[in-house]
RNA sequence: CGGGGUGUAGCGUAGCCCGGUUAUCGCGCCACGUUUGGGACGUGGAGGCCGCAGGUUCGAAUCCUGCCACCCCGACCA
């Protein structure tokens, strides 16, 4: 009977399926992989384009990837770096000099071979015009360290010319197979430090200044917990003597590098032919470094926080820290309102607080929010007649979901101290998940153990072989993350091989 | 590049096996009215080269052939 009447109903097309669909996000434990393609697209911060592995960045996307850049621009000023730019093309024989480097680059590059277009003769429409073959086929940046070397060779000639130091923001193209929003385009906006210095320390030296600015903007402005550490030879940059990295974790135990820096030794400077007169008067070549973040944080952002609601920012980098959102029966209650809510905005902006009114009648209360919950917006205000009437408003945290009333005359401070609160909050949540996610074992029957069934970081001896690394990797599907800066020395034996190790080394399955 | 899958309105989809009136439903959109303290409701309306190109047929979203695109899983990678 009861398939009978399903069957009837399915034919009418009137069973409720879809209802709630276009509402409610895909829950973490469901589909972390979905939720996160979900989200990104429903809190408008991407979407996907017409271009195969080319993403639309949205502005409100746009606008939290802009706060990140301006912190990282600054503290690179800071540092004595200025910016310079480079050209999207590179041609073919540069990127070859440096024979790692095109190992490690060659398979995903985006080739141009020709200049201009021409309409087909048969009327078919536009072709690659044949006669316009460039001479030089050249190579869309994937990133540009063969024509910055390139440009240094003119620009170094003395000690008197170094430190060199510059970054450039900009895009780069890798063709990668398999991309995801965000953590994996075939285009992406980073930044890249190149810098030239006179000696090795010094680069060295620079390397680790850079990882330690990229290490405290992850955590004050994205609370996100990062390990700095060393990459090990498989893991290191294609052309580098030294890649340093900060490790980060996401909520499904997936670890994700989030920066790198490089130590890049001489090898530039040779494949290029850089080299400067000493004090001495010797010909030396340069000391080089190189260094990015990508748009990649932007992910890492999204899987730190979130939740099964939506969007959660640190307040740090949230474009709109603060919402407002009148409740009103008509519109003189709404003038009422206002006036009162435009004191309250002044008040909030001249504190550097960045404050949303949303007056729109168009939308009801409810349904905004929903919206910025889903826009994950650190702050919400609802203020009604009745809180008119009482001098109160109503203030909602994203973090925590809490609700409170408090006197209009307080909300300023409360505001600023909320939004401390919050940003010191989401720091110590992702720090305790992480604390708790980096598992020491010593055997390998509990290393699979831990990958299988709690994920995160596991932290094991490893006997400093490629091929053991391989192994395990092919194994357990974990790679080495990093060699920890701050590690312990401690002698004991590769959990894999029973080796001898003098440290631990954290593994995990990496985005 | 290997394996799997999907292309129907802005989005999500039904119909396809078994060809036949005007291509289904929900969300969203537009108009008007009632609403507004947690994703409103009613009434009316607009919106489709059914991925593309051929073929079979009186007739194709539906069958056949070719192509293209996208998604998922692997190998590669920030």
């Amino acid at each position: 009977m009861s398939k009978l009447i399903f069957f009837l109903l399915k034919r009418c097309n009137i069973y409720a399926k879809p209802l709630i669909m276009s509402k409610k996000l895909t829950k973490r434990e469901d589909d972390y992989s979905k939720w996160y393609n979900e989200l990104v697209v429903k809190a408008d911060l991407a979407e996907n384009s017409g271009v195969r592995g080319c993403m639309v960045i949205k502005p409100y996307g746009y606008a939290i990837w802009e706060k990140m850049q301006a912190e990282l621009d600054k503290k690179f000023k800071e540092t004595g770096h200025e910016n310079a730019y480079f050209p999207l093309f590179i041609p073919k024989s540069f990127l070859s000099k440096e024979a790692a480097h095109v190992d490690g680059f060659a398979k995903e590059c985006a080739v141009v071979t020709h200049y201009r277009l021409k309409n087909a003769e048969d009327g078919s429409g536009l072709i690659v015009d044949p006669d316009a073959k460039l001479e030089e086929e050249l190579i869309v940046r994937p990133t540009s360290e063969t024509i910055i070397w390139d440009t240094y060779r003119r620009w170094i000639e003395s000690y008197r010319d170094l430190p060199l130091l510059i970054n450039q923001w900009a895009n780069v193209v890798r063709w990668e197979m398999r991309t995801r929003l965000f953590l994996r385009t075939a285009e992406f906006l980073w930044q890249e430090g190149h810098t030239a210095h006179a000696t090795k320390n010094e680069a060295v030296t620079e390397s680790e200044l850079i990882l330690d600015i990229y290490a405290e903007f992850a955590e004050k402005y994205m609370a996100m917990p990062v390990i700095k550490g060393l990459k090990t030879e498989s893991e290191r940059f294609a052309g580098a003597v030294e890649t340093y990295c900060i490790e980060g974790l996401m909520q499904d135990g997936k670890a994700l590098q989030a920066g790198t820096s490089h130590f890049l030794g001489q090898n530039f400077a040779k494949a290029f032919d850089v080299m400067f007169t000493s004090k001495e008067g010797k010909r030396e070549h340069v000391w080089a470094t190189s260094w990015g973040v990508s748009t990649r944080l932007m992910g890492a952002l999204v899987m730190t926080h979130s939740d099964d609601l939506g969007l959660v920012l640190p307040p740090n980098l949230a474009p709109i820290q603060v919402v407002i959102i009148p409740i009103h029966r008509n519109d003189e209650q709404l003038d009422a309102i206002s006036v009162k809510v435009n004191e309250i905005v002044k008040e909030l902006r001249k504190k550097g607080v960045s404050v949303k009114f949303d007056n729109r009648t168009t939308y009801k209360p409810g349904w905004k929010f929903a919206q910025y919950e889903l826009k994950g917006v650190p702050l919400r205000i609802a203020m009604g007649p009745r809180d008119l009437e009482e001098g109160t408003l109503e203030i909602a945290r994203r973090d925590t979901l809490e609700k409170k009333s408090i006197s209009q005359d307080d909300v300023v401070s409360y505001v600023e101290k909320t939004l401390e609160d919050i940003q010191n909050n989401l720091f110590n949540k992702a720090l305790d998940y992480r604390d708790t996610h980096i598992t020491e074992v010593n055997t390998f029957e509990e290393f699979k153990d831990v990958l299988e069934h709690k994920a995160g970081f596991v932290s094991a001896h490893w006997d400093g072989t490629k091929e053991t690394e391989e192994k395990i990797k092919d194994l357990t599907k974990a790679t080495i993350r990093c060699i920890p800066l701050n590690n312990k020395i401690e002698e004991g034996k590769c959990v894999f091989t029973g080796g001898k190790s003098t440290q631990r080394v954290l593994f995990a399955k990496a985005y």
